[in-house]
DNA sequence: CATCCATGGCTAATCAGATTAGCTTTATGG
DNA sequence: CCATAAAGCTAATCTGATTAGCCATGGATG
C-alpha cells in the first residue's frame, strides 16, 4: 500500500473543496477519505477528528475571507471603501458557500485560537473602512456588528435561497449598499 | 403496553421543548422519544421521519415569529412600530433560540407549503411597518430584505456567541435600530 | 355484549457515519 | 543496513435514523 503522502494541510485543503460541492453538512470523514484515496481511520492520523476538521476548514475559511475584504478595500475610502467591501464579500460567499457556513457558528476555542487571530482580521478592515467613513470610537463596536449582521444576513438568506420572492438579488444588494451608506452618513 | 396517545402536534411541541432546551442540533428521534415516553421508532407513526419533523418545527416557530412580531407592531407606526418589532423579534430569539434556528436554513416545499404561508406572514408585517415609513412599493422587496438581513444577522450572531469582542450587545441592538432608522429616512 | 380492525406501540434488524484499537508497511536518519 | 516513528489499513464499536413486521388497544359495529 503506497503512501498518499498527506498531511494535515492537504486534509482541510481538500475539506474546504468537499464543502463547496456538496455543502458543508456534507463533508464527511467517508467522503474526504474517497476524494483523498485513503480510509476513514486514515484522516485521524492528520485530524483530530470531525470536530478538529471543522474547526479548521472555519480558520481556513475566515482567514481567505479576510484576505478578500483586505485587497477589496486596497486604497479606497468611503462609499467607495464600503461597496468594494461588500461586493467582494458577497462574491467571496457565492463562489465558496461551503467555506462561508463553515465560518459561522464555528466557536473560539481559547485566545490563542487562530480562528479568533483570523476573525480579528476581518473585524479590523471592516473597522478601518468605517473609520474613513468617520465613524468614532465609541461607536465603533456598534457599527462594525451592524454591518457585519447586514452582510452576514444577506450572505445566509441568499445562500440558503431564501430569496423566492421575485425582485432582483443584485438589486436589493445594490439598494442595501446605499441603504448602510445612508446610516452611516453624520445625521 | 399503555397507549401514549400522542399526535403529530404533540410531538412537534414536544420537539420545539427540546430545540430550546439543547438546542436545535440536539433534537434527536431518541431524545424526543424518551421525552414523550416512547420508542425512537414509535415516532414515525406521528412524522415521516427527522426531516419531516424538523420542517415542522420551522412551520411551528416561524408562525410563532409572526404572530409575536404582528402583536408587537399592532397600534405603532413609524420609529415606535419599528422599535417595537426588533425588540419583539430578538426578544422571541433569545427565549427560543432552538426554534429559531429551526426556521433559519429551512426551505420551502412547493407552493402551498404551510411554512411558506407563515414566512409570508412574517414579511408582510415588516412591509406594513416599512410602509408606513414612506418606502415605496417599488423599494420595498429591498427594503424587506435588508431589514431581515440585519435582524437575521444580529439575532444569529448574538444567539451564536458571536459577539465576544466587549461592549454591550444591547447598546449595539439601540444602535442598530437607529442606523436603521436613519438609512430609511427619506433622503 | 362480542368482535373487528385500524392504529399506535414495540422489538429486532439494517444502514450510515464517526471513532478506536491494534496490526503492518514505509521511508528515513543514523 | 537497520531501528523506529509515521502513515495506512482492517476490524470492531457506538450512536442515531430508519424499516420490517409483530401485537395489543379500544372505539365502532353487529
Amino acid at each position: 500500500m503506497p503512501r498518499a503522502g498527506l498531511t494535515g494541510v492537504d486534509v482541510v485543503a481538500s475539506a474546504a473543496g468537499l464543502a463547496d460541492e456538496v455543502g458543508y453538512a456534507g463533508v464527511t470523514m467517508g467522503l474526504l477519505a474517497d476524494r483523498l484515496g485513503v480510509r476513514p481511520p486514515s484522516l485521524y492520523k492528520h485530524v483530530d477528528g470531525l470536530a478538529d476538521l471543522q474547526h479548521r476548514l472555519a480558520t481556513l475559511a475566515m482567514t481567505e475571507f479576510g484576505d478578500v475584504l483586505r485587497d477589496a478595500v486596497q486604497g479606497r475610502a468611503g462609499l467607495d471603501a464600503l461597496t468594494a467591501m461588500l461586493i467582494a464579500a458577497r462574491a467571496y460567499v457565492t463562489a465558496h458557500p461551503g467555506r462561508y457556513t463553515a465560518t459561522t457558528g464555528a466557536e473560539f476555542d481559547g485566545s490563542d485560537d487562530p480562528l479568533l487571530a483570523a476573525s480579528s482580521r476581518v473585524i479590523n478592515t471592516i473597522a478601518a473602512v468605517l473609520r474613513g467613513y468617520g465613524v468614532s470610537d465609541e461607536e465603533m463596536n456598534h457599527a462594525i456588528r451592524t454591518i457585519r449582521c447586514t452582510l452576514h444576513g444577506f450572505a445566509m438568506l441568499e445562500a440558503s435561497g431564501g430569496f423566492q420572492w421575485d425582485a432582483d438579488p443584485d438589486e436589493s444588494f445594490d439598494w442595501m449598499i446605499r441603504f448602510i451608506d445612508r446610516g452611516l452618513r453624520p445625521a
